[in-house]
DNA sequence: CTTGACCTTTGGGCAGCCTAACGGTTGTAA
DNA sequence: TTACAACCGTTAGGCTGCCCAAAGGTCAAG
């Protein structure tokens, strides 16, 4: 698999792929002839985990930790330390997703005049329990 | 409600709400005593709109545009455009998040024994159906 | 009236990713 | 076999989104 058909099929750039080997978080082994990165079809698991967490804010060099523990099997006792953490953001995001996505089929099915605006919609994620962990860290230094 | 206390119940740093606020997402009046900005109900549910949606990589101009037809009500009719290319990528990530989140909950619960490793956890990312649209524009440039 | 926890703005810094440029490789097909 | 399009590689620089520190105002509690 070349750099280009791992991008599509996990949806992201070859030059995010790219990036991502640079940073030595996917191992591609090299066609000697024309130096061309080859990825396993492992390398896709790797990389939609990789986007998840990416886009729940943890860094490359934290993704990198997580994914060598993996490799060597640490974890299946010592939980990756910067995965529990998130689990309540997981939940709430995954449940918006999921409204968010259910929106738009509602927009594209004729089924306007009956479905909800979009105001309606965003306002809607405003009123569900938002609360994460108590020291979160995340409100100020 | 002050900037601390929106940024702690959205989940994201004072910072961040500070920056959505600097580049017009967020729209605060003012504490004409002091200059504090003070963020009604309503920008609690915009500010998680804001987040979803920068995690999924839309730009924050393309998602001001998006407020602000929902704020003009343009939007029941016209659907934003920059939403509707991103619904399959909505459905497969809040199933992802749901799956890790599920992995979580399992090493929480003394179950470890009897459940899946991290490294099993990575690999069955992949094995789903993860195709996007062909036409996704996000391959190669 | 001082301490601590907020708030403001300004400025700089950094990670993550994109883009352009240049050259090599590959497959298809004139 | 030449020519073309569509890949691939590396390098260098640029942009966005957000963090962080500093310097100073506000405010409630003790």
């Amino acid at each position: 698999m070349r750099v280009s058909e791992l991008a599509q099929t996990g949806g992201v750039t070859a030059e995010t792929v790219r990036h991502y080997t640079r940073e030595g978080l996917l191992q591609p082994h090299r066609d000697p002839r024309n130096g061309y990165q080859l990825y396993d079809a492992e390398s896709l698991g790797r990389l939609r985990f990789i986007d998840c967490l990416r886009s729940l804010g943890v860094s490359l060099p934290e993704i990198k930790q997580i994914l060598s523990w993996a490799d060597q099997g640490t974890a299946e006792f010592i939980e990756p330390v910067p995965l529990a953490t998130q689990r309540g953001r997981l939940y709430l995001r995954a449940q918006e997703f999921q409204v968010i996505a259910r929106w738009i089929d509602n927009m594209n099915q004729d089924k306007m005049t009956e479905s909800f605006s979009l105001k309606e919609l965003i306002e809607s994620l405003g009123t569900g329990k938002l609360v994460f962990e108590a020291n979160d860290s995340r409100s100020d230094h």
